[in-house]
DNA sequence: ATTATACGAAACCAAATGGTTTCATGTCAA
DNA sequence: TTGACATGAAACCATTTGGTTTCGTATAAT
């Protein structure tokens, strides 16, 4: 139980990377929901097909998305998994907000239908080096 | 206390952004224990006093690091508050990992001394819409 | 068989990014 | 006051990035 390391491909496009981009981060949130062939895809952007599909083609390189033939067209679901590398990190930082801080994140994750509301925990500061 | 937006200052640069840098990665991670004038900083990369320096301005513009003058020298401390940002985005995509993907999660966080151990919850899919 | 659709690859382009070196300025020390 | 230190601004450069248009190819439809 111990290799936590890339559960998934080889992450030849970072996630950090990938996810900095709004129009990759709209791919996402279209892709929750149903898998979906380029063009319909590329019908929610003003921009062209080709660039939706280098989006997409970077999203995959990060192991955010999975493509499957299907007859002429590609279609493109959500992979979230590597997500958590990014959880991770954030999670690092967790126990240098404030009080004042930790009290809006705890109003965030209830707002997001996290219902972790008892959050607190002990929040002895552990030294502890970042990921990365 | 609706007023989600902006608890800090103006976000000329993208947090998403900003943290895509693993170099300002690393910059967040060095800051997070003390605050440090910029020479004593960049001794930590193997790049240019300017370079850090110009990584330590998109940190500031995206409100991740305050600056304090000291006499001759500039101390950046974090300012670990625009992560909440990200921390949003990405709970959006909580309920759509799957079990073993949870379970995973769960791991990740316990590991990193987030004793919230029972995040299970219901697991209804919510229809809604991401952030961006 | 022919035509239309779905898509990626390629070539191209402008702008942003990440780095450099040089210079000017403010502050501390002798 | 003179010199050393700390720093940001500026100019510059190569590479990456985000976009375009054009073309080739595979599949579906008529």
């Amino acid at each position: 139980m111990s290799k936590l390391e890339s559960t998934a491909s080889s992450p030849k496009h970072d996630v950090f990377q990938a996810v900095a981009d709004p129009t990759r981060r709209q791919l996402l949130g279209l892709l929750v929901d149903q898998e979906m062939p380029v063009t319909v895809i590329s019908g929610h952007f003003p921009m062209s097909r080709t660039a939706v599909s280098k989006h997409l083609r970077v999203l995959a390189d990060a192991g955010l998305v999975k493509e499957r033939k299907v007859g002429r067209e590609t279609r493109y679901r959500l992979e979230p998994e590597p997500l958590l590398e990014l959880k991770r990190w954030l999670a690092f930082y967790d126990r240098f907000w404030d009080n004042k801080l930790a009290a809006l994140q705890r109003y965030v994750e209830q707002a997001d239908g996290n219902d972790d509301s008892q959050v607190e925990a002990p929040l002895t500061v552990v030294k502890r080096e970042p990921a990365e």
